[in-house]
Formats: structure tokens, sequence, C-alpha cells
DNA sequence: AATAGCAAAGTTACCGGTAACGTAGTTCGG
DNA sequence: CCGAACTACGTTACCGGTAACTTTGCTATT
């Protein structure tokens, strides 16, 4: 390798400033172009940045200034759920066409991994956070209530979040669905999820279900607690664990499009009609949903858009406009036709 | 709001060590557990550490040793694509559990999102680079070589990387896939996939399979590059475009398993049996296949291994070991049901 | 008793920018 | 023609840590 190539140690501004013949607070106000200088000091300036491949320390602009950096730390259970995924995407867009930096944190659904993410990423002056869901620890929320930064706390609705939140009602959404699975004449139910050792979105979704399954005199015949990502195939054998101790369930409400999906492909290999011999009903109105034959009874939540409200809450708040706390995007009941009469 | 809260400014270094009465230095010292100072200095320092509730500024600490962060910069073309998403989750697990952080960047598969954002990321000062695939700009590149840190091209295996590289040989996939589909007899072939105007993976794909074909005499009849994501839907509408035009086709092979189970739901709206009718290959074997009643003809790729191996050959470069420049995960063809004699 | 040797501190300078202030040189109105 | 006002810079100090060096006080050795 020839010592040629362009240079590959750091330029300094002083650097650039030198060989430019002028101060480094003239570079300075050149490269922020807030004025100061004439024209000729810019030309002169900004030729000599282009020549060295200066490339500007934000860390020291910063750290200069005792002010936030642009990094907005996000935290997110996991990617191998869609859902969630499309919420990263939309916060990252919004975020991005503003200049912010998105520094992810997969929290993997425990309050530990919260804490530690947390404790990390505010060392690094971030500008704000954004974090999914709205339980964590004690010393979390000292931390977060300590930084002095917008938060925005998104999935589940808070009445009293760390600062803003966006999100539905998860528990009104399974209540909605049990009432009308109700009132479609199913009376034996059975649910299929994944293990939740903290208050989730998912369990409360679950008790919203169960309380409008009891209130008509219904019965949940079981509850499944996979301890599994909450996927395809999870929904396939939970399917097939639930039909084998309770097999004259009516039908059967999942955590999600992709475990009810599964569900739906494990009754189809047993001969099972859906929803003549069996109701499926799932959760999210997952992409997948679009190009199935049935159109599957659901609840849709708009995953992109609470990305990017929560995205813009901060944003907004950042550039010192008042703005809502609380927002609730709401959900909409999608009939389908995997279970009867939808 | 009572000013009682804990402490709302920040805490600095130099506070925690007044408070102990002893010297910003030693108070340094102690933080970082390397010794030279007395068990008795430690607890008066943690005492004051704990009551003020201090974090340290690591802005400071990388600036003042004019050394890299522990940021990664990792860039992924969009999560709408399950294989990204796998993918950037296989990285942030490794790189988070070696107690560094992910700066996230969606380019949107275009040249022009990925160098703003490399620009940006680079004045940051990371510890290093992970990108998804391997055509860059001219700008990017000349970057990339002046940071002088360690960039991970994945993907894309690329004979000649920035520095290093890991993934698979997608031409090969593509002539491999061609070569078994006309091995179980079809001639006449369709293909249906997203617009891409970059030299990408997806391209490389099809032109692998392009060759095999012609190598065998058989016939391409038509390539459908849709404007769109790579999605269930335009899986669906792609195909049924496809077989409007060219109705005769007897394979049909699709950028990706999602875009592949869209078209096998189209078949099914339209009456047609896969594979009697009609064979469908897919590409990555994703998770939905696992449920499928008919395994679908796929190749499998190890997505998130590879996510995993990229942070993996980072960490490695950063702790000085030497370690290999390229690695080929390979990939393997998976025969499955949706075409003849699989 | 004098001194080498070491542990446990403290001091100073610096990283790369920027805020705040200082200072030439120029323009312009009265 | 003189001073106010402005332009186009330069100087100094500082952000919050840490490297490198110095100092202090005690113990061990000859």
């Amino acid at each position: 390798m020839k010592e040629k190539t362009i240079k590959n140690i750091k330029v300094s501004l002083a650097e650039v400033a030198r060989a430019a013949g002028v101060s480094k607070m003239t570079a300075s106000r050149v490269l922020r172009g807030e004025g100061g200088y004439s024209e000729q000091t810019r030309v002169k300036v900004m030729s000599k940045v282009d020549a060295l491949g200066y490339l500007p320390n934000r860390l020291a602009t910063v750290f200069a200034g005792d002010k936030t950096s642009t990094f907005v730390g996000v935290s997110i259970p996991d990617l191998g759920n869609e859902v969630f995924s499309q919420v990263l995407e939309g916060i990252d867009r919004k975020l991005g066409s503003f200049g912010h930096q998105t520094v992810l944190g997969l929290t993997q659904h425990t309050h530990e991994e919260e804490e530690k993410w947390i404790e990390t990423v505010l060392s690094w002056q971030p500008a704000g956070l954004i974090l999914t869901g709205r339980s964590h620890s004690q010393k979390a929320l000292q931390m977060l209530r300590a930084a002095g930064i917008p938060v925005v706390e998104l999935w589940d609705l808070n009445s009293s979040p760390v600062d803003m939140c966006v999100g539905i009602d998860h528990y009104d959404s399974g209540f909605d669905m049990g009432r009308y699975l109700v009132g479609q004449g199913y009376r034996r139910f059975g649910y299929v999820g994944t293990s939740h050792d903290t208050a989730n979105a998912a369990s409360a979704r679950l008790d919203g279900f169960a309380k409008a399954i009891a209130d008509s005199g219904g019965q949940l015949a079981r509850q499944l607690c996979l301890h599994d990502v909450a996927g395809y195939y999870p929904g396939y054998y939970g399917t097939e664990q639930l039909l084998l101790a309770q097999p004259d369930v009516g039908c059967v409400f999942y955590q999600n499009d992709s475990m009810a999906f599964g569900g739906m492909q494990f009754c189809a290999s047993r001969g099972l009609e859906v929803p003549k011999d069996i109701g499926i009903a799932g959760w999210g109105d997952l992409p997948v949903a679009s190009v199935l034959r049935q159109r599957m009874t659901s609840v849709h939540v708009p995953h992109l858009k609470i990305g990017q409200i929560a995205a813009e809450m901060l944003l907004s708040r950042l550039s010192g406009e008042p703005g809502k706390d609380v927002i609730d995007v709401g959900f909409r009941l999608i009939p389908g036709a995997t279970v009867k009469g939808g």
C-alpha cells in the first residue's frame, strides 16, 4: 500500500486552518456557514477542506457546546417479530430525514437488558430516547428522569408515561376481539402466545380477551404461553399442543398473525377446515395476511405510523414545540373469513 | 415539579471528586478500576457516584483519548425485507454482547442515501462499519478508505472488498437454481422481482439464473422487475402480470420467498395447482416456509449467521487478531415440493 | 539514620471544536 | 475630519474526561 492515498490519518480543523492560512475559528465559521467571513476566505478554506478530505469530529462539537448529540436511542424487543421491524423502520426513516441517528438496542423483552442499554446509551448524550413498552425497571426510570431529555414510550398506551407515549390500548383490542368472537357464536376458546414474565402488551390483550369471554359466559379453555419467539412455527406446534389438550375449542386467538398463520397451516395439515371446523383469529394484520385466500380475522394496527409518530413527537419536543404527550393511534377489528360468519 | 428529584442537571466527574474530597484523577481511576487507589478511597468515591447519580460522559472519554468510540455503523437497505431484519438482529446481538452500539442507517437501496449516511456516521468516530452490499459511490469508497477503521461488507461476496467481506455468491445461487429447475424438466421460465438500478445481489441471482437457462437451451420468457418492495403482495400481482403476458411459462423464479409465497397464493386463487400446473421457486428460505404444507423450493441462506459473522470479523479486527478477509458462508438449494419431482 | 522504593494520591496539559470577547481596518454620517 | 458602527478576522478559555508526569508519605533495607 502506498502512503499516497488521500491521507489516512485524521485531519483536524486546525490543519485545515493552517493550510488555508487562517485561524481555527475562521475555518470553523466557514464550515458552519454562519457568516463573518469574506467570500475569498470561504473559497480558500473550502478548497483545503476538499483537498485534505476533512471530516469534522462531531464528538468534539457536541462536547464543546456541552449539548446533546443528534443520536436518538431506540429500544426494540426483537426484530424477529415483523411488527417491530416495521416500527423501527418508521422511526429511522423519520429521524434520518431530520438529521438524527438511530442507536439501536435489542432488549430481548427483559428489564435487565433494557436497563443496561439505557445506561450505555445515555452516556453518549443522546438527544432523546424511544422505548418500546411501558414497563421499566426502577433504576431505568430513575435514569430516564434524571437524563432530562425527551423520552417516548411506544406500543402500549400509558396513562402516566415517563414523558410521552404513543400506541394503542392492547387490553381493549383483546376485549373487542373477544366480544366479536362471542358475537359470532363461539363459546369455547383457546389462546396461543409466547411467554412473558413482565407485564407487556400481549398479556394485556389476553387479559382483555379473557374478560370479554368471561363477561359473556364463554370459556377460555386453555391459554398457552410458549417459551419461544412469536413466529410461524411456534404458532404451528402451539396449535398442535392446544388441540391435543382441548380438542373441542371452537376458536383460537393468537398473539399475532404470524402465529395465527402457523396455526392455520397446522389445521390444514390435519384436514381441519377454517372456519367450518375451527375459528382462527390473529392480531396485527401483518403483510402476509394481504395475500391469503381467506382474509384473516385480526386487528389492524398502524405499525409504521406508530414509529413515525413516535419520532415526530420526539422531534417536535426537541424543536421546542409543545405537542401532545399521549397519542392513541387506535386499532381496527378486521372481521375476516377465518371465523364463522365473518 | 419539585426540584428535589435526584438531580436533573448533569453531574460531572469533577463534582463527584469534590464531593468525595479527592481529585478528578483519583475519581477517574476508581471508576475505571485500574488501581492506584486505596479501598477507603474507592468506597468514598463510589458512594458519591451513587448519591449523585453520576453517569460518565463517554463523548469526553473518546474525545480525550483521541480514540474511536464503541459505535459501529450498520447500513441496511430496508427492514421491510425480513432477510435484512434478521441480518441486523444477528449483528446487534453480537455487537451488544461485546459492549458496542449499533448506529443504524436505512439506505433505501440508494447510493446517495448510503453516502450521506457514511459521512454522518464517520463524524462520530465509530469503531467500525458494516455495510450491506458491495456497490458504493466513489466518494463513499474514498471516505471509507480514509477513515482507517475496519469495514465489513456483507451479503454479496466481493473479490476485492474495501476491507472485509462476508456473504454468498448470489450469481452461483441463481445459476444452481436454474440448472436444478432445468433438470426437473422445465423449459420456459418467468422471473418476478423488484427493480434495482444498482448492481445488486438480486440482479446477480437473476443473471446466474438466466445463464443456466440459456446454457441448457431453455427460455427465460419474461423477467418482471416491479417498482415496489419485495414483499408478499408484489409477488401476488407480479405473478398475475407475468401470467397474463406469458400464460405458458412452466416455472417462475422469485426474488425471495415472500414474493414466491404471494405468487403461490395468486395461483391458488386462480385454481392453478402447484406444482402440477406451474412450478414455483423462491429464494432465502424465510421463516414462513417452515409451516407451509408444501416445502417451498428455495435456496437456504444463513441470514442470522451472516450478521453474526460480520460482527465477529469486525470485533476480531478491533481486538487486533488477524482473521480472514473474505468469508463465504455458502447456500443450500432446497428441492422442495413446489416444483415437479422435487 | 539515611535512603531507595513504592503506593496513593495530585498537577498539568491536551483532545477538537466553539462561545465570548478583542482588535484591526473600513465605511459613513454629521 | 472624527468617532460610531460594522466587517472580518484573531485570541483565549473551556467542555469532561485521561495520559503522563510529579509529589507526598510511608515502609523496607543497608
